[in-house]
DNA sequence: CAGCGTCGATACCGTGACAGTATCGCCTCG
DNA sequence: CGAGGCGATACTGTCACGGTATCGACGCTG
């Protein structure tokens, strides 16, 4: 199977639209189509079931799909590596990656304590969206990434946890909640506010009543304005202005900050950055 | 890139030999020469060193085959689960990957266990050579693995040990340490017989007085003719005659069976497995 | 030091795979 | 029932891939 191929099935997989991921290719209709049949003949495997309205994947389909992303990473993951391998010294020796608006100090901390040790190479920083690191250490963009479990999986990554902490309830400055002491999970209920709605892998949001958001600035802007309540990380405490109060949530399951990257890394200086971290 | 293109570099980088990877390949020596001339042309990176006497890796080169096999793994592993996920009714659902000659009263417990939960698939056994377990599931020839830590790495995997056990030191009946109630490691230097020598990732084998070996039954059989001795875990006891004995060693490492899996993994099947497993 | 063998690169050529344009066949919807 | 959307097919040109023959550099050896 070549990549070509798979490319191609997963641009027809993802659009479920042969005309569209022609275009998204830069390739013609017709080609693609063929493609699309000699990959299915050569695997003597039926991997789309075209209906006269679009088309829609089998059971099969949906597992090349999936690995086939996985694949194509991997792939992309071997060219960037060895590009960055020959890269001539300074350029950036590791590529970090990150949520944007996550864990700001402890990253800064992080920094700042590598940066002093003897051999220290240079830090790029990423900053992705939300659940996007996995995709960066798996095609290669980054060599390392900092996460929150329990919402971003670390599932065949390497890891060391960094820091636990307990939630806060966001609510806007004033509301009645604002005077307990703290608060349960059920409570965040009778606030009279729904709960945001953050986009799904796919890009798509949940149905309900709550704010579409992708990310933290975005949240606490609309936190003040008195459209939502949250549950963040205690560490978000640093970045709050007196419009936002914040109250501790007795069972919100704490998160824990990982440092993670992929399995059979062979570098000195990613084993010295998380060395460094977890000395922190 | 193509996995052509990848296929090709990745032989030539394991041959270190243009001519030899070209018979490997089944194809004539000038066009691979220009295919890896391509590829490094496209990546702008000197992948070898061609040299009057055949060729060398450079780093970058070393980089691109590691990550190239890696990827060569998941686009054979995307390949082959398609085919299955397409497969009728009847052929394996679970492929199960181990040692040869290892944990088999476990396994075979296993086996008994989960034939009889409902619902249950047919569970091909596949036996390879030691530590090429983890090639298994990458390339997806397996699904799931038994594995013995610390010998082998489950780096990258996701596990639940199954069974801890000790390790003892097997002697040819009748050798003077044989008296001892227990032994420590320090204590076979004094056995006069060399320990034996596994072969690498590589399949060399590390200079050194001891025999080669490259199986259980092959190592039991020396160590009965007197020219060797061996640590292996408490469970091989069932395997042994008369003709070996075996003492308990009072500091060598545990060995932990445990059952493995890719991350990512989604079916029943095999999450029913892991739990009977556990459950055991 | 001449001659030969080894090994990778180059020259040249034929075939086939891939991409493009034009068009068909089918289904859906107004 | 006609129009439009969608995927498949027909046909064609070009370029990439693979093969054979040969070159050029280096090392070994008598």
């Amino acid at each position: 199977m070549e990549t070509r191929e798979l490319r191609y099935f997963v641009a027809v997989a993802e659009e479920l639209h042969f005309g569209r991921a022609a275009l998204r290719l830069g390739i013609a209709q017709p080609p693609l189509s063929r493609a699309v049949q000699q990959l299915e003949r050569r695997l003597g495997v039926t991997l789309l079931e075209r209906g006269s309205r679009g088309v829609a994947l089998t059971g099969a389909g949906a597992v090349l799909l999936r690995e086939g992303r996985a694949a194509l990473d991997a792939v992309a993951a071997a060219e960037r590596r060895t590009r960055r391998a020959a890269a001539p010294a300074g350029s950036p020796g590791l590529v970090l990656v990150t949520k944007a608006g996550a864990s700001t100090e402890l990253l800064s901390k992080l920094l700042d304590a590598y940066a002093a040790e003897p051999g220290a190479v240079d830090v790029d920083v990423v900053l992705c969206g939300i659940g996007e690191q996995e995709r960066y250490l798996r095609d290669g963009r980054a060599d390392v990434a900092l996460l929150h479990r329990p919402f971003d999986s670390t599932a065949g990554l390497d890891t060391e946890e960094l820091l636990t902490e307990g939630q806060l309830a966001l609510l806007p400055a004033g509301h009645p909640l604002t005077g307990r002491p703290d608060l349960r999970l059920d409570d965040l209920g009778l606030s009279g506010l729904p709960l945001p709605r953050w986009p799904r892998d796919d890009g798509s949001y949940p149905d309900g009543p709550g704010p579409e958001v992708h990310d933290n600035t975005q949240l606490l802007q609309l936190i003040a304005l008195g459209r939502t309540v949250a549950v963040l990380p205690e560490s978000v405490r640093a970045h709050l202005h007196d419009d936002i109060a914040a109250v501790p949530l007795l069972d919100a399951p704490p998160v824990t900050t990982v440092i993670a990257w992929p399995p059979h890394s062979r570098s000195l200086a990613l084993a010295q950055l998380v060395r460094t971290a977890t000395r922190l």
